[in-house]
This record gives structure tokens, C-alpha cells and sequence, in this order.
DNA sequence: TTGTAGGCGTTATCAG
DNA sequence: CTGATAACGCCTACAA
């Protein structure tokens, strides 16, 4: 393979000037430029980035901790942050952590060997860096696309889940609906509990009472949304909705009503959360709150190449808030018929 | 940032020493290993990667290339890749195409920039360099974990689309469908085609007729799969059963059947191939073929591996069929009740 | 079992 | 505008 020396003598320059010539052309007469884009073409020659990050200290990569890939709503951060760090040249490593800390904790690692200049956490683990600071060696850039406690002092980006809650559950309030059930997500995690507040608080808002026994825990999978509706249903409590924290569980309520017997929304409306594209077309359509999943995660890599530009000291710690909407689609409308115990 | 010098003054030692002691531990002495590996703890000591990269001219980076990563069946594939990868001290780089041969290119040259070892294709459009190896220089390490067309000559893995496509057909026409309906993929891909003829295949086992009108075009999108099945309803033929080229489609075709009023499978027998999870809630759960889609991204993470290790000139050039098995739920059923013009 | 020393291919500094 | 040269941090013969 060739080197930039082999240009630098094909083109009759110095290494210096094919260098400069690469990165600073403006610094570089026209002329010397072109002999040397001669030379390039003629001998393939393909700059060696070890070669360079070695040199200037880092790798352009970015890790992006995930839990896992598989996921429509991950998938979508990683698009996003992918996006930009394409047009930015930086390259996207993945790193699917499975929920394990010591695996997370191995990525970070991987900033300190040079192999990424930062991470962007889609975890609810954080690492274990953040906690306790190293007292010499400054932090490894870190951004947050995800739910972190908010005393973490972490750029991050996030949608307002609590707002958002209570919206939906308003919307289910507006349309007469005074029993509303609840599947939430696993309640170690903060987005969990934000959004069960925000649902709380939409309840308040329309003055509906909480009621425990409308609230069944799920884990934001298809089967654990399918499990909690029929747990609510045997419950033997009352109720005409259910918002559920994601729309992977709604559709997984919607399969357990189906099966059962009730008709969506006559019978019952749901409501999910995260606007997959799979609600849309679910039978009925499913309402939701639609969320920038792609541009949480341009937003993410923004930030992330903000702190990567900062000169080291000064962290601004920012927190970006991207819009969320309601969509309203056919699997809620207001309650009629039957009431069944 | 401390670097294997300051190491081995502090363990009093050579850097080969320290060097040795952290990739072949058995060339020394224990107890030297133990002073190391105290430095080591001490410093803080994370070794830079880009400088051994350099050194042995290799990233331990794969970039996989995909057009998006916003698709379950995608981020099924790269989760495998990963698992495999990660196993063998191996990273991802997430290499997003948009289905963009230009992009595509960049990425394989970043090979031969030493920015990745390989690439594991998932991709319908190929690199130039497949078509036009270059005299000089050798071809960079590629396998493809898509579908190419047979001639190519490049590790690949897949399943086969074929027999599993007449596989559902025959399914449907055991159940007694005469009128089997199909909704393709896009049929500029080697993959569509494939699933296309197996269709065609499993009628002619069947020994039922194949009728134009009975097929129509998607793009695997859930849209598309709903558009198709809008067209087929309009288009006037007669038939009872649909087999859909994925799950998407197949859920979108459901979606339009649901809007027209058609039960399924009482009136319409649906079949899908891919097995995504959202089919299994679907309403009615959806029949399909089952692909070990992670298995998929392994067995393509494991083939890359064997090329890199591969004394450069012999090239197996392996290929690795996986096995689908079909699914059945209850979208497909016996045709009855009334027939619709 | 350990040490010495020569690169790996770039970039950046400093002179010219 | 261009050239010479010293790092960047590590690995690996080769020697001891």
C-alpha cells in the first residue's frame, strides 16, 4: 500500500506538503495540489487513519452504548446519531452492553485507549466514571440520550416523558373517560417513573382519583404489554382505557383484548407511547405520542461533538428537549356500551 | 496520559517487557507480570490502541454496511454481527449507505485506510471493487450477509428464499387455497426475485396455475404491503390467500383488510416470512417463515473472521445456508365462507 | 526470561 | 509556499 511518502516523491514534493496539501489545501499553491492529486490517483493511495490518530490523538469514532440494538426505538437513536456523525466525518462504534455495567464499564475503557474520542449513553446503566471522577486524567466525553436521574450532570437530550404522560391521559379524560388503567415500564428506571408520574399528573389534572389497581407493571416488551392487560383484566377493577409507557406494550394489550373478546375502542381505548411505525398500521391504528427518535439522536452527536470542541474546562452541561406530539388514530374514542366487571 | 514507558519504569522493567506481559503473558515471569500489572493498576494505564493498530496494521474494526438500521430485520443481523464481534475483541462500525453506492464505496475504501479490517455487506448494492478488482493491490476482506447474485464470489450467508417461499405456498394450498395471491419485494433485488420464484415454485408443486394478476409489487415497507393488498382487493381476481415477501408487508396487508371489512383468515388467509415479533400480537397472529436472523449476523461475523485469518491467497469462498422453518399461526386457515369478486 | 532499537505513517513545529 | 524532522505509543525481531 502506498505511503505519503511514495506520493511526496511521485509528485517530486515533501511529505509535509502532501500532507498540508490533504488537510490544508488553502496552504498549498494550486499547482503543487494538483501534481500531488496526480500522484494520489495514480498509486490508490489511501491515508492511514491509525497512522493520523496516532499523531493527533484521536480516533474519530464515537461509541454508542445500547443495551441492544434490536429494538425499533434504538435502532432509531442510532440512525440519528449516525447521521451526523457521517457528515462530520466520525465514525459510529457500537457497543451493545446487554445491560451488563462491566461491559459498559469496558467501553469507557475504550476512550481512554484511544479507540473513540466519546460516548453517547442509550443505557440506563450509567458507568461507573460518573459516579466517582478519577482525581487526575480528566472525564472521557460522555452525552446522555437517555433517562439519567436528574442531578447527573451529563449534556444530555431527552423528550419531557412527564408532560407527556399527562397528555395522553388527558386526551383519554377529554373523551369521557373517568376509569384509566396504566401498564408502565420497569420501574427501576427513571423514564419508567417519569412517565407513571406524568400520568399521575395528567389523572390530577382531569380530577380523576389514582387508583393502584389500575396500574400493572410491565418491562416495555410485547408480551409483558400482552401479560399486564390480562392481569388488569382479571383484576376485577373497572375501567374503559389503558395508556400503556410504550407502544410495543400497547400492542401487546391490543392482542390480549382481541383475544378476549373486546372491541378497540368501543369496548376500550388504548394508548401507547413512542410512535412506532407498527401502530399506524395495527388494528385499530394505534394513538400515541409521537417522539423525534431520530432526532434525539442527531441531537445527541451534536452534543457530543460540542464537548469534543470544548476546550477542556469548561463544561456547559447542556440539556436539550426535543417536542413531543399526540397523534390521536382509531384505538381511542370515547367510552360506550357495556361496562363488564 | 500515562503509556507503556512510564509503565515500565515504575515496574522497572523494559516496555518489550510490559509489552510481552500484556499479550503473551506466558513469555514471563509470573512474578514480573505481578510488578506489571501493579504499575499497571496504578497509572491508570489503558494501552493506546491507535499505536498498536499502527504498529500491526490492523483496527480490529468491521464496518458493516446497511442501508438503515432503523429496521428490526436489520438490527437483527447487526446484533449477531456484534455478539460474534465483541467476542473476539472486535469492534462494529456502523456503516449507514442510504442505499447510496457512492457512500457504500467510501466505506470499503476506509479499509484499505486502515479505519476497519473488513466489511460484512447487508446490502443489495455492491462495492465497484467486487466487479473490478484492482490489478495491485489486494481485494479488502468482504462478506456478504445479503443476497447477490449467484455468480459473485464472495463468502456469503443466507438462507433460502427459495424453498422457504414455496414452503408457505405449499402451506396455503395444503389448507385447500386454489387462488394464492403474492405480494413482492422490490424486484431489482436478487432477494425479491428469489422469493418471487419460490412462490412460483410452490404453486407449480401445488399444481395451481400462476396468474399475473395475482401478484403485486411492495417495497417491504408495511405501506407498501397495504398499498399492494388495495390493488389486489381492487383488481377484481378472485383468491383467497396472500403470501407476502415479509412480515411488514404482511402486517400493512392486514391493515387493508381490516379497513375493508375482510375477516382474516376466515375470508383471507395471510401468510408472512420473516417472523418479526410484532406479527406474533398481530391481529390474528401472524403465519410465517421463521429466519434465524441473529444466527444470520454471527455466522457472517464468524465467516469475516476466517478471511482475516486467511493466508491471503487461498479464499474458500464459503457459503453458509441457514435453515427457516415455517411458522404457523392463525392468519391462514382454510378457505370458506362466501367468495368476493 | 528480558532488553535494545527500528520502524509503523502521519502531523505539527520550525526554518527557510 | 515548502521542506526537514521530531514526535505519537506500541510491537517485534534480534540479541543477550
Amino acid at each position: 500500500m502506498a505511503n505519503i511518502k511514495d506520493i511526496a516523491r511521485v509528485a517530486g514534493v515533501s511529505v509535509a506538503t502532501v500532507s498540508r496539501a490533504l488537510s490544508q489545501p488553502s496552504l498549498v499553491r494550486p499547482a503543487t495540489i494538483e501534481r500531488i492529486e496526480v500522484a494520489i490517483a495514480d498509486l490508490n493511495y489511501e491515508p492511514n487513519h491509525l497512522a493520523a490518530g496516532l499523531r493527533r490523538q484521536r480516533s474519530d469514532n464515537v461509541i454508542v452504548a445500547v443495551p441492544s440494538i434490536y429494538n425499533p426505538f434504538t435502532s432509531a437513536f442510532v440512525e440519528g446519531i449516525e447521521n451526523v456523525a457521517r457528515a462530520h466525518k466520525m465514525r459510529v462504534l457500537l457497543g451493545i452492553t446487554e445491560g451488563d455495567s462491566d461491559t459498559l464499564n469496558k467501553y469507557v475503557a475504550m476512550i481512554a485507549g484511544k479507540q473513540a474520542d466519546g460516548m453517547i449513553l442509550l443505557e440506563r446503566n450509567l458507568p461507573d466514571i460518573v459516579r466517582k471522577p478519577p482525581a487526575k486524567g480528566k472525564m472521557p466525553p460522555l452525552v446522555a440520550a437517555c433517562e439519567y436521574p436528574p442531578d447527573i450532570t451529563l449534556p444530555r437530550v431527552r423528550i419531557d416523558n412527564h408532560e407527556a404522560s399527562a397528555l395522553i391521559v388527558g386526551h383519554l379524560a377529554e373523551l369521557g373517560h373517568q376509569r384509566i388503567a396504566a401498564i408502565t415500564g420497569p420501574l427501576d428506571q427513571f423514564m419508567s417513573k417519569d412517565r407513571l408520574s406524568g400520568y399521575k399528573l395528567g389523572l390530577l389534572r382531569a380530577r380523576l382519583e389514582y387508583d393502584e389497581a389500575l396500574v400493572a407493571n410491565g418491562d416495555f416488551s410485547l408480551q409483558s404489554g400482552f401479560d399486564a392487560m390480562v392481569r388488569l383484566l382479571d383484576g376485577g377493577a373497572e375501567f374503559t382505557a389503558v395508556a400503556c409507557a410504550n407502544d410495543e406494550m400497547a400492542l401487546g394489550a391490543l392482542s390480549a383484548l382481541q383475544q378476549r373478546g373486546f372491541g378497540v375502542p368501543d369496548e376500550m381505548s388504548v394508548a401507547g407511547f413512542d410512535d412506532l411505525r407498527f401502530g399506524a398500521f395495527a388494528s385499530p391504528p394505534l394513538t400515541t405520542i409521537h417522539i423525534p427518535t431520530v432526532e434525539i439522536g442527531e441531537a445527541a452527536m451534536r452534543l457530543m461533538l460540542d464537548v469534543l470542541l470544548q476546550p477542556d474546562d469548561v463544561q456547559p452541561s447542556r440539556e436539550v428537549i426535543l417536542p413531543h406530539r399526540l397523534i390521536v388514530r382509531q384505538s381511542t374514542a370515547a367510552p360506550r356500551r357495556r361496562k363488564r366487571k
